[in-house]
Order: C-alpha cells, then sequence, then structure tokens
DNA sequence: ACATCAATGTGAATTAGTGCACAAGCGCCT
DNA sequence: AGGCGCTTGTGCACTAATTCACATTGATGT
C-alpha cells in the first residue's frame, strides 16, 4: 500500500521530534485519511498497538521499514539523458533516499561519454554490464513514448525487476517484474480540467454551442 | 478521470497513423485496461460511438479534448529552484503539453535574479504580483516539505486554484482549490517493497528473526 | 425492404474499498 | 483487587468501482 510509506514519514517526523507514542487519530490526521484506515492498515502488518495508550512511535516505524525494504540501499540506473533525463539525474532525491544513481544510459552516441551529476553516460547497448557491475536493481525509464517498450524489455533482459517509468506509454512486461508510471503530463491535464470544469468560459463554450 | 487522458494520447496516435475508426476493445488494450470500462467511461463523455461499428477517432479525441479544457494554454509558476525545481524548470515537457513556464519563485535570495531555462526567478514575496500579470493557472510546488504549507498558502492566496505538489508533504487547501501529489519517493519505495517481497533475503531474515 | 452481423450502451452482479460502531483489552487510579 | 476510561482491532453495513452479459441499434449485403 502507497500509504504505508506516507505513515512511515510521519513516524519519522514524530520520532524526530521525540514523540513516544501516536494514536491512531493522530497518524490518521497527519496522512489525512480515516482513524479507521490507520487501524487497518496496521493490523495488516501483524504489529500490535496498545490499546487505551496507541501504538509505540519506533516500533511502529521499525515494522513498516521492515515490510517496506527499509534499511537496503537500491541502486538505480536512468535510462534516457534528455531533458527529462537529466532533470531527474541532477535531483538529489533519489541519493538521500536510499536509491543512488549508478549509471546513466542513452542511446545518443554524442551525449554517451558525458558526465552529468558526478556520473558517465553509458551506451544503451552497454546497459546489461551496467547493470551487472553496479548491481542495479531499479531502472528508471526517461525516455520519448516510443522508445519506453524497448527499454524496458532491455532493462527486464538485464534482470531489472522494478521499473519506474516517466515516459507517457504503456508499457508490458512478464508476470514478476514490477512497473509504476509517474505522469506528468496527466496530472497537469487533470489539474486543467478542474480548471475548466471550474472556469465560466466553459460553460459558456457549452451554452453557445 | 485519469484515464481520459489516456484514451486520448491512445487516440492521438491512432489519429496520426490515419486510423478513423476504433473499437472499444482496441482502445481498452492500448490504454491497458477492460473494453467495458472503455465504453462506460466514454458514455459519461455523452458522446455516442456507433453500433456495430466502433467510435470515430477524431471525432471522440474532440469530444476529449473539450472535456479535458484541451485547447487552451495553462500557464505555470514553480515555487522553489532547488534540485528539483530546477530539474522540473528545464523540462520541456511542461511547453510542448500546453503548460509554458511562466515564472520561477523562490524563497533564497541568493538565487532570485539568476536565470533557468529562460526565465528569470522572482522572490516569494513577488508571487502575487508575479501572477497577476502572468496570469497562471497553475503552480507548481517543488520546495522541501517543510515549506510546502506556507507555498500553497501563498498560492491559494494569490488566486492559483490549481496545484502540482511535489514536495512529500499533506497540505491543506480550501474547498474549490485542487491539489495533486507527484512522489518520487513513495513511488520508489513501493518498487522496493516489491523487490522486498520478492527477495530471499527478505524470507530469510523473516525466518531467521 | 429485410435479415444478418457486430459492437455499443447499460442493467445487474460482483468485487474492492471505506467507515461506522462497538466489543475487547490495557493501563491507571482508588 | 477491581472498576473506569481510553483506544485498538474488527464485524458489518454501505458506497464506489469494476466487470459481465445481453438487449439494442446502426450498418451492410442481398
Amino acid at each position: 500500500m502507497a500509504r504505508l510509506t506516507i505513515y512511515g514519514r510521519a513516524l519519522v517526523n514524530l520520532s524526530e521530534d521525540g514523540v513516544e507514542t501516536v494514536l491512531s487519530r493522530q497518524l490518521a490526521e497527519l496522512a489525512g485519511v480515516n482513524a479507521a484506515k490507520v487501524r487497518r492498515d496496521i493490523s495488516y502488518l501483524g504489529s500490535h498497538g496498545t490499546r487505551g495508550v496507541g501504538y509505540d512511535v519506533d516500533r511502529l516505524l521499525r515494522e513498516i521499514n521492515v515490510v517496506l525494504g527499509g534499511g537496503a540501499s537500491s541502486p538505480v540506473v536512468i535510462v534516457g539523458v534528455g531533458n527529462l533525463g537529466r532533470a531527474l539525474s541532477r535531483y538529489d532525491g533519489f541519493q538521500s533516499g536510499g536509491f543512488p544513481i549508478a549509471g546513466l544510459v542513452d542511446a545518443d552516441p554524442s551525449v554517451v561519454g558525458r558526465r552529468i551529476g558526478g556520473v558517465e553516460v553509458s551506451h544503451l547497448d552497454d546497459l546489461d554490464r551496467l547493470v551487472a557491475e553496479t548491481g542495479c536493481v531499479v531502472g528508471i525509464v526517461a525516455t520519448p513514448a516510443r522508445a519506453a517498450q524497448d527499454v524496458v524489455d532491455r532493462l527486464v533482459a538485464a534482470g531489472v525487476r522494478s521499473i519506474l517509468n516517466f515516459a507517457p506509454a504503456l508499457v508490458e512486461v512478464e508476470a514478476g517484474v514490477e512497473v509504476r508510471k509517474v505522469d506528468l503530463a496527466t496530472e497537469l491535464q487533470i489539474l486543467r480540467y478542474y480548471e475548466h470544469r471550474r472556469s465560466p468560459a466553459g460553460r459558456r463554450r457549452r451554452a453557445a454551442g
């Protein structure tokens, strides 16, 4: 569940603030969800709070981290060093989140060899070797839509089983490979949809048509 | 619905390929969903396909664009010119998606005045003026978590009603303001969760514990 | 003109998700 | 020790989402 990561973040903050115990109600407030949902989510962990008292912040955080595969560092390889790829490779949230950028890859020979954010760009054909050498477990696809499926196939062939896809394209993978999609264009369009829905212009157009 | 944007993209591709008619089954395949769902989604548009034939690609595309507020250009302002903000401001997907970057804003005086991707960075205190002058309708929050709520409040005060939040923080807004969250850290952690679930190491640890 | 075919649009069934409400359990106070 | 107050864990009802399955309807060919 995506909500577990939200709880985790809230718990980290609480822990840093020296809070030792948290109620489902408080955690719900922090996560922006219903308290019953928090309790049910946590109950799936097999964890146990203390009735009448709440949850031990550090213990709960530890249990969530175990489920989420917490401590481990998971090196990532970014495929596609175009506009978005470069942007992502300069973003240090990967590093600080425990996802160090182990490699950059592109199909364009003119960018291969260049260094971005301290990492040299390899050629797409060297993906297998790069993944094997660096032990990458996560692939990030930041290519144009038309290249996405090919890149994903190559990543899977190289042994990567977790993929974050920024390309605005649907990709197919064999069972056992997990793909998550981050689609900025879609997010923006949805915002525009609400904008449009609110604006009188939209209604006027309908009335006039 | 987020799916409408997916259909829209698929339809654009079909239209460019010269396809004139599409079946719900084909569109479902392209969008990775169930055919009945496609038909129900489309039926909400009030649109009508032709029984026995399918949907007219261009007509359907036009109807979806109308609902999504298609043609319009929606200038955006990016708040926070740190690592992620710079990354986003260099990404040309905004421009090409009809979301030109009308302004960059930061609270740090040392970056104010600098130009990034051809746009000058303004100070956070000038947000009101900037929004008013450029007619921004979308705000993009790329600040650290702790600053997010304040920035969102300022955006709302300046009249922005659509916000895309990249900060790993939950923000509260009054009714009528739409906030969407893009959370890279969460996406990566979810990938790690599946990774962890697959890996024998996780099971071994549990068995040993 | 009419029968036939094919795919839509949608009622109904199913499934997943959410939230209420309360019994069960734990700590604290007397 | 025993009762009280508070919060968890969860049965149950309710809502939303998905999917099935088929009657409906437009196009097409004879």
